[in-house]
DNA sequence: CTGAAAGCGCTTACAG
DNA sequence: CTGAAAGCGCTTACAG
């Protein structure tokens, strides 16, 4: 008889649709008795709802914030690009997505953002932002109005988010580090470690990540203090520069954060291509260039697109309190390099 | 008004929903006239068709067939798991998946399956297997009934498949060269390759690949010529013994198929691990233990869970004639070390 | 060649 | 606390 439908249940136990509609909505307003009656034919004849039939006749849209910092690292725009991707194949999950870019110091400028996203019916916001209490308090707004709210990127560990996606960060310096070290074979020497700022949570696991591989396998190899690039790539080849002149020959550099172009720059006006070994963060259109030419070695990744997909569908699963399936919406940590760019 | 409707294309160009839907599904039996009125409407109200109440009118169910070989691999194993897990997520698409083992040498066992396959109602097959002339006619003649065929890890590249799902293996074989090269830093010394078959399209992508990228970057490491291990690790583990006698000690292993434990087994036994560097295929639970374990370096890995996914989209896109977004069917060549597993 | 009506599986007012 | 009826956006016989 195919599979059953909310009519097979009204039958099998009895009653009208509307009941069995309000207890598989678990909606108030039934006797216990016919709740179990329901309950009971739902199990006996394996009925699943199809959710899609269930949103057509709910008419129901789901509109997500994602919500990003100011700036015009490529790594945003290409985070911003895989949502306006998204989009598009999303007609179909009937969702509709739209980017907001905020200063997240300006506290005015904020609640700006907020009000825009509450008038606007958002049902939740996709937040990638350093930690600040002033995204904190946000986020617990937010939740109170009963917006679903996931951390992007970087965490928000401190505040009620329901979800973060993005990559483990101390694997991914790991990762770094253990390439750095591999690459550089016997090489003995003094590697540089560039991080946005030291105060960021995401670039002090990195750090972390790196220099705990750095110590325990290869000795040999000194990473020098963090330089503060800022995410900005004239100040990543100014404190480069400086940490070359002051420190004398590098082996590597670690870019754990922005501004790697500031590093390739540096890289080429000194002719260290290919005595250097150069790991960086994020596959962007020039980290893929300096892959090719062979002025970056290795680009640790996390995928926008997945990042994207998995943000909305969990925002989607949480705003209907269905479940997510954890392994699914795992960011990996990727690891490209010239001959796997696809 | 919110996004238009078919209703409101009726109205618009002044005909029955009937009629709108011949133009939408570009059926036959409308006079140009009208098409072109139907045409204009849409365009100027921007219509775009709700396909989840298109597929619940239209009672649309897709089942596809996932056709893979016998066999008792991991990686078989894990793609059949793969299957599982999206035939669950997938109800929402009202997609069915099922899973067939089949003996590709033998033709009546595989004349049974095409029956099986063409009787179910089926929409479309992803087919795993070696390019055979059995496989190619197959493909032909479920074609010639309307199914969409997909080739699935190895093409079929001489059928009439409609697409490809799986990695480019030659640039798969470029990676593993370069990581194996760069790993093995200034050691000289000879590399085993083990292949399934020498005469397996993959194997001799891959093959070429590695090869490649060892004479042209690392002319000290010498490629020792193909072991043939046959998707089985006892030969795989007697032949790199026989190997190893034969030439004395390597300093790597490119294990390019199937088989690994055949490879890890022998690298316990003779207490090789450290001492050589072992690049593999497929993140299996196998591979995964060995990479923590430190039996194996790096594992090159195609997602089995993407492979199928993808697979999914293109095989409902094709059946729908619906467009698929390229870009996002490409399986990526992942790269694994212990540092970055999931 | 074209249209009116019923139906896909679910939800939502409204009435009782 | 429960139900009959209409409707979500689309498609499908059936009639003309």
């Amino acid at each position: 008889m195919g599979k059953p439908t909310v009519h097979d249940i009204a039958k099998e136990a009895g009653v009208s649709l509307a009941t069995v509609d309000r207890v598989l909505n678990s909606r108030p307003g039934v006797r216990e008795k016919t709740v179990d009656r329901v309950r009971e034919a739902v199990e006996r004849l394996g009925y699943v709802r199809d959710i899609n039939a269930a949103n057509l006749a709910r008419q129901r849209r789901y509109r997500f914030v994602f919500l990003l910092p100011e700036g015009q690292s490529q790594f945003l725009e290409s985070l911003e690009a895989a949502v306006d991707e998204a989009a598009s194949g999303l007609i179909d999950w009937r969702c509709e997505l739209e980017v907001i870019r905020a200063t997240f110091r300006d506290p005015l400028a904020l609640t700006a953002v907020e009000r825009r996203i509450l008038s606007t019916g958002t049902d939740g916001v996709a937040i990638m932002g350093h930690e600040t209490p002033l995204i904190r308090d946000m986020i617990a707004r937010l939740k109170a109005r009963g917006l679903t709210v996931v951390a992007l990127v970087t965490d928000q560990p401190n505040s009620e988010r329901d979800h973060f996606i993005g990559i483990d960060n101390m694997a991914a310096g790991r990762t770094a580090g253990v390439l750095m070290g591999r690459f550089l074979g016997e090489r003995a020497g003094r590697v540089a470690v560039i991080v946005n700022s030291t105060q960021s949570r995401d670039m002090v696991d990195r750090r972390a990540g790196f220099e705990e591989v750095m110590a325990s396998r290869f000795p040999h190899i000194e990473a020098l203090p963090s330089l503060e690039g800022r995410d900005d790539r004239d100040r990543v080849a100014t404190v480069l520069e400086a940490c070359i002149d002051r420190q004398g020959p590098l082996i590597g550099i670690y870019c754990a954060g922005a501004g790697t172009r500031g590093v390739t720059r540096v890289v080429k006006e000194r002719g260290l291509a290919g005595q250097v070994i150069v790991v960086a963060h994020e596959l962007t259109p020039h980290c893929r260039e300096a892959l090719e030419d062979g002025t970056v070695d290795v680009v640790i990744n996390q995928n926008v697109g997945h990042i994207v997909r998995s943000a909305v569908r969990v925002l989607r699963a949480k705003s209907d309190e269905a479940e997510i399936i954890e392994s699914q919406e795992k960011i990996r940590i990727e690891i490209a390099i010239r001959e796997n760019l696809s």
